[in-house]
DNA sequence: CGAAGTATAGAACATTCGGAGAACTTTGCC
DNA sequence: GGCAAAGTTCTCCGAATGTTCTATACTTCG
């Protein structure tokens, strides 16, 4: 379900209440926010954020004064049925938490768990060995803990991400790449942390 | 259901705005596609994406402004609401065609195409170097041609199946494996029928 | 070559979008 | 209650954009 889709200028104005709502002390009124987006008419700008009450991304302002809110994000209906949340580049360098308004993908039931799972597409040749290919999407399911041997998804000193082979031991955890060109990589337990296990693997040729 | 038969210049377009409509910000304009297509008629362009619209492919945009949208391919009208027939083991030694009651098995629509596919088990190791192993799942468009460098399900001999990588040449066809411990082979045209060509792949780890 | 179908340009027309501003209503405060 | 501030509703406008139509050129096929 989508709901219709904002126009251009809806967006911003979304994008910038996203933004800078928090910048003021108390929500602005609509001749301050007039001003901070450079309009100078109280009623366009109130129509313009109609549309967004409309769409389900603002509060309605009932008359209130200082009355403008967002819709908790928890809140807005995710159209995700039948897919799952595309965080984006596995090793892109940061946590997974920390991405905020996924893209959603299909996948198919068989390739999935019945645990809340994502999708990663792979970047880079680390598990060329496995059959996982740059580009590849990578079906992860979301847990913290993970068997040695599996393939998981690890963030490490909680700044890159990264798909290996884990293998844990008394003081450490080793972190297996499947390309034979490349080394296996050791840390400290608290260097890493799972955030997920690989459960499935898609590839488009066209 | 519709034959959509479109021409060569609406495939154009169509293939384009597959291929790029995620690019803009927002959807585009005609204007701004115009530009991006190198034509300069903002009509000429809208006649093409009306054919599309009837085609059923484009969401029809009645009087919105950048209201240029595909068609969720989920809903394009193919036999397909159930997933794709599941043929069995590539390398099985006999033709497609011949099996009756396939199961069927779920394919997100990234994965496919919107012509005719089905869905093949992998065994053995000859596309390993393609990151395609042993027991994986591969969609297969269903047609009887294909390009040079593109990977087939070619029938030799009408009997073996196979999934190799095509090169045809005057008076040959190579089909090379992606393992390099295994050679080329090489046939009369007459003795390679092409089955269909990859165009997805999937794997479970689970 | 001619016919039929397709593609493009360009002009003319219709609608939407975004904004301005006035007038009205409600709220908060004295 | 009265007043000012703030939210709401309304009409109007201009520019951007979608739609329609006509004329012309190009392709393909016999």
């Amino acid at each position: 379900m989508v709901p219709p889709s904002l126009t251009r200028r809806q967006q911003e104005i979304f994008d910038y209440l996203r933004e800078h709502l928090d910048d003021f002390p108390h929500p602005p009124t609509l001749d301050e926010l007039c001003d901070a987006l450079g309009l100078s008419s109280r009623g366009s700008l109130h129509k313009q954020i109609q549309a967004l009450i409309e769409a389900g991304l603002v509060e309605p302002m009932n008359n209130l004064r200082r009355g403008i809110r967002l819709v908790e994000e928890d809140d807005i209906t995710v159209a995700e049925d039948e897919g799952l949340p595309l965080y984006g580049y596995i090793a892109a360098g940061r946590p997974i938490e920390a991405i905020r308004n996924p893209e959603t993908i299909a996948v198919p039931p068989q390739l999935r768990t019945p645990n809340p799972c994502y999708v990663l597409e792979v970047r880079g040749d680390s598990m060329i060995d496995e059959g996982i290919l740059d580009g590849d999407w990578v079906v992860i399911e979301h847990r913290a803990q993970a068997r040695n041997g599996e393939i998981v998804v690890a963030l490490v000193d909680g700044e890159e991400v990264t798909l290996k082979r884990l293998e844990q031991r008394a003081g450490e955890v080793i972190l297996h790449p499947a390309n034979e060109r490349l080394q296996p990589m050791h840390f400290r337990p608290d260097q890493v942390q799972i955030q997920g296990v690989l459960v499935g693997q898609m590839r488009r040729y066209h």
